[in-house]
DNA sequence: GCTTGACCTTCTAGTTGCTGGAACCCTTAT
DNA sequence: ATAAGGGTTCCAGCAACTAGAAGGTCAAGC
């Protein structure tokens, strides 16, 4: 298989998949003409990588879970601390772009959104406190 | 006041006051050694660039919000696009990180996360159908 | 006068995870 | 012969800083 077959397979652009190359995550055979040639296990490896990243495991976790993936002794609880840091950073993030919101959304809605200068948004920016 | 006395006073690291700098968000004055001089207004520059950028403004429209904050003949719709945009970004962030949160909150539920190797996490990532 | 320590300066490079583009090679069809 | 549609490498750039190196400045204390 191609670099192009395989991106099609997997929904990762061929420009990722040789970044992934380069970092080490996956290393294809080459063709007689320099062309890589990806296995039935790349091409499983890189599926693996694009659904770790949708769920937004760092590229360094990703490697983490792979080879755990590979370690037939590996113990279940690696993958599920690796697995717990990684969902409290997501609820870390969730908590500061809900504060975000919140504040911008107050914000908005206050604001005319008209031709007058007249604007809470930057009141809030410059700190001039009541309006 | 000097690069220091500024950082404390708005909680921004020095670092980043210089590369405020470096990029012409701020304009200090230097004196005869070579070292930065503020002005209270270029401290009150400071000071909303630190809240915008809190609110997750980025760089760019923190830019364009000081400039409307500037001019006296602003139209506060023009500061609300800026804020509505960023609003819009915001939730569809949260949008994204609100799905990733709960399959990995499932995720991280089903796992038994012991010394054993099965593990529903990394059958998930593998894509094998029904654990 | 000299040293120490806390300031300040500039510059380069690294972070994360790609992405765009240039310059060039290979293969097949027309 | 050439054009289309693959493939390759390498370099640069994105956002918004941050770390670190190398060195200048200044006030205080001995």
């Amino acid at each position: 298989m191609n670099i192009k077959s395989v991106s099609l397979a997997t929904g990762l652009p061929a420009k990722t998949i040789r970044y992934y190359e380069d970092v080490g995550l996956v290393r294809p055979a080459r063709e007689a003409n320099g062309y890589r040639v990806f296995s039935q296990s790349d091409v499983h490896k890189l599926a693996f990588l694009a659904r770790a990243r949708s769920l937004g495991f760092p590229v360094e976790s990703c490697r983490s879970l792979l080879a755990l993936y590979d370690d037939q002794d590996r113990a279940s609880g690696d993958v599920k601390a690796i697995a717990q840091k990684h969902l409290k950073e997501i609820d870390q993030k969730l908590d500061e772009l809900t504060a975000m919101r919140d504040t911008l959304g107050v914000l908005v809605q206050s604001c005319a959104g008209d031709n007058r200068p007249d604007c809470p948004i930057l009141s809030d920016l410059a700190q001039e406190v009541s309006r």
